[in-house]
DNA sequence: ATAGGCTTCAAACGATCGTTTGAGCGAATC
DNA sequence: GATTCGCTCAAACGATCGTTTGAAGCCTAT
């Protein structure tokens, strides 16, 4: 059944080094960011020798890059497979929005559900990085999520005729922004919102609510007919009294 | 008609110090993120002495809140003036979501608006501050967030008394995440999406977009009863094949 | 046994960080 | 006119950072 690989390495004798040192990094950057992270906290948590980062991967920057990719890659790959099963099931007609959500999310729960593979640290990590200022993390992500978000996007594009591209665009953006925002789980709101510590850590019951909200945003009706746009030109013309 | 005062200190002569290091801190801050920002960098900027930080704030830190609070802590209490103001319009009625998301996002809208007041850099950097994992940051948006959040969400309960308070939380944190990340604009995805640069900088046709949206999700229906729901449950219990 | 490859190790490098110090300045106060 | 107070300044403090170095160890192939 499972190839049960307990390490992620090439597959002979785990030399552990490396991945002790992925593991050790994938935590502590989620704990603290990628800047407040030293690679002396990294390296002593990894129980390694310091110079073992730069020897493996070249810089601390090229470290966080293969943390990312580590989990990364695989779970775009398994997203596009399932879109592309799903296309294939409904041979020529145009999937429902329900099913493209689907294929978009469920990667990201298959790896929130199998903590051994680290999968709740490393999608806390990926939140936080999606709002990093560093420019290689913005260049580095957008080239991981290129391809897969144009294969999404013309899914969306079917499933939703009537919809103008560019509020498409806007859409998907907000759906990816809520996505990797809830992801990132900052807790900050959290304790506002008075949601037990629990369950705002299970990302599981959290994807599960995310989706119908963000399925139902995806649907709204157009700007222009909403009624919210005409509240909002009718607030800012009238500044409050005070 | 306006006030029309262009520096922020007390009112006599603008001894400029301290206003120069808060906006040359908001625009770095927000260009590179707290840790990643140093002292020195600001104190060039800004034209002062290294040392005039930590005499006028006492710390990196606390220069770091007195940026936030400069312009969050006016634009939290409009938006309890807006709702206030609704709630006195609308009598004993309960108030309509469209109104609500009215007055959570319009003080944002004409912070956005008022470059004078750098309005754009703050969003930005208000969006960053979110997502940082520094804890005192957390804990300061905590405080400063936390009693108009409760005051939003009780008229949301109230406009929406079939939604579960649960639910409601959840929704709650949805839209504050979707709305912070937004407005952080790491342009990551923003290329992806294909969206003009222009565009995505412009946080009011941001904002306008972005509030049918969540409005949609915050009346969408229950996740029991959400189709979505169900095909999650298939797609995990089938994990695909290859 | 010997040579050569990866890998690990302790130690140091130069740079930069946030913060502190104490002298110096001008204007207001007595 | 002497003194105090708020503020600015150059300089230095100790700490920590990412990275590099060169020797030492280990395993494999000759």
């Amino acid at each position: 059944m499972s190839s049960s690989v307990v390490s992620l390495n090439d597959g002979r004798g785990p030399p552990a080094t490396k991945d002790r040192i992925l593991d050790a990094a994938e935590g502590l950057f989620m704990e603290h960011g990628f800047e407040a992270t030293s690679l002396r906290s990294i390296t002593a948590a990894a129980a390694v020798n310091l110079a073992a980062v730069n020897y493996h991967f070249g810089s601390k920057e090229e470290l966080f890059q293969a943390v990312l990719t580590r989990r990364l890659d695989p779970m775009n790959q398994r997203r596009l497979a399932l879109l592309d099963r799903f296309e294939r099931e409904a041979s020529a007609e145009p999937l429902s929005c329900e099913r493209i959500i689907v294929a978009l999310f469920v990667p990201a729960l298959e790896l929130a559900r199998d903590p051994e593979r680290g999968g709740k640290d490393f999608l806390r990590l990926l939140g936080r990085a999606y709002a990093d200022p560093a420019p290689f993390i913005r260049q580095f992500l957008s080239d991981q999520y290129a391809q897969m978000i144009a294969r999404f996007k013309t899914a969306f594009a079917r499933a939703l005729p009537h919809l103008p591209k560019k509020e498409l665009s806007w859409r998907l953006h907000f759906i990816m922004g809520a996505l990797s925002y809830t992801l990132a789980g900052t807790d900050v709101l959290k304790l506002i919102a008075e949601l037990a510590p629990r369950e705002t850590t299970n990302d599981e019951i959290l994807l599960r609510r995310l989706a119908p909200f963000l399925l139902a945003g995806l649907k709204a009706p157009l700007p222009d007919l909403s009624e919210v746009t005409r509240e909002i030109d009718g607030a800012l013309d009238t500044p409050a009294r005070r």
